[in-house]
DNA sequence: CCTATTTCATAACCTAGCTTATTTTTCGTT
DNA sequence: AACGAAAAATAAGCTAGGTTATGAAATAGG
């Protein structure tokens, strides 16, 4: 069952008891959403951080001359949130959004902090994962300086096997930082090779 | 006492009784560093994370061509580190060097484990921080593909008020993701304004 | 105080990636 | 199956920013 799957995530970091596991089990919702539905607004705040059981969903920022830039695709056993807003509790600056339909589960923010306070080894759980995600985001700020698009769009690869099969090519530009013609002419590099 | 700085800084986002507080002072380091010394060099494990009283820390990334890129500069009453190396005890992808002389504490990486346990609050002191750096992180990525290299630059001067004086306009530009030919360009174009 | 080294400015020329435009392909809907 | 809309390919011309080179100014040591 797919609650069994989020615990098994959790529990690769931190050890959970019984009562613990039935606690964070009370506090969550289970949730499936459509291909193209929003989990946030840019401009709404962000109520939720979610984990992914199956589907993808991709957070990106629209710009003042209306361009988009794509912060993080999250798939399977991912996690996924304006992580900004959630904390802050201040208008989003991402809009996420469900490129498949999606199914997830849902942290509320409320009911976070009371889940911190009953079970405090969350607290351990989630700085783990901010700490990944910081590795990964600082990575990429550098790779974005010292890589060329190609190279970054074969990490991109590497980083996401086979998600390129599955989302248009124009949002992988937007998380390349490229424009989609300059990917498209990428492509037809690499495949004239 | 610089001491008290610190753990004014940690009470800021979580409470501690006097125990934790001597817990804590018991488990770290004051220590002072010269100009151009490093707290971390690419390739090594780093085996700390420092909060800095006064001076300034870099960290920065030589890719394949030679070429810098600085991560982030860290002044008084910030943090820093090679997170990723840090925390998996891997070698670091950055070199973490003052760029003035510093004084600051240091986490030792075992005693930091330790610390966890003994006054696991620090996990939630933590788990803020990290999430904090991550926001921002992201919206340096976003930044980088959204804003010109002159908006960014007025963006630095606004992140890092003052800093711009203290330190090497080379260093800037490898932070703004340019030469510092361009970098001397923008300011000549604003200059003539 | 003097010298050597590092840093900064300027400028001419070059290229990765952007803009704009047109055509073709794919996909969702009826 | 067939239509319209979205996505992708291709290409010509353009610009932000890189490269290379040279000289001037600031700093750091001795």
């Amino acid at each position: 069952m797919s609650k069994d799957i989020f615990l098994g995530y959790i529990k690769k970091h931190i050890d959970l008891n019984e009562n613990e596991e039935s606690i964070i089990l009370s506090k969550i919702k289970e949730r499936k959403y459509l291909k193209n539905q929003f989990l946030v607004q840019q401009g709404d705040v962000c109520r939720y951080v979610v984990f992914i059981f199956t589907g993808c969903v991709r957070s990106y920022h629209i710009d003042d001359d209306g361009n988009e830039h794509t912060v993080s695709f999250s798939i399977e056993n991912w996690w996924s949130s304006d992580m900004g807003s959630f904390i802050t509790q201040k208008p989003a600056d991402y809009n996420v959004q469900c490129i498949e339909p999606t199914s997830l589960i849902q942290f509320d923010s409320v009911l976070m902090e009371e889940l911190f306070k009953t079970v405090p080894k969350l607290e351990r759980f989630f700085r783990i994962i901010s700490q990944n995600a910081l590795v990964s985001a600082q990575r990429r700020v550098v790779n974005t300086f010292s890589k060329t698009a190609r190279e970054r769009f074969e990490i991109f690869r590497e980083d996401y096997p086979d998600l390129e099969q599955r989302i248009p090519q124009y949002m992988i530009a937007s998380y390349l930082g490229v424009t989609k013609e300059f990917l498209s002419k990428i492509k037809g590099q690499i495949a004239r090779e």
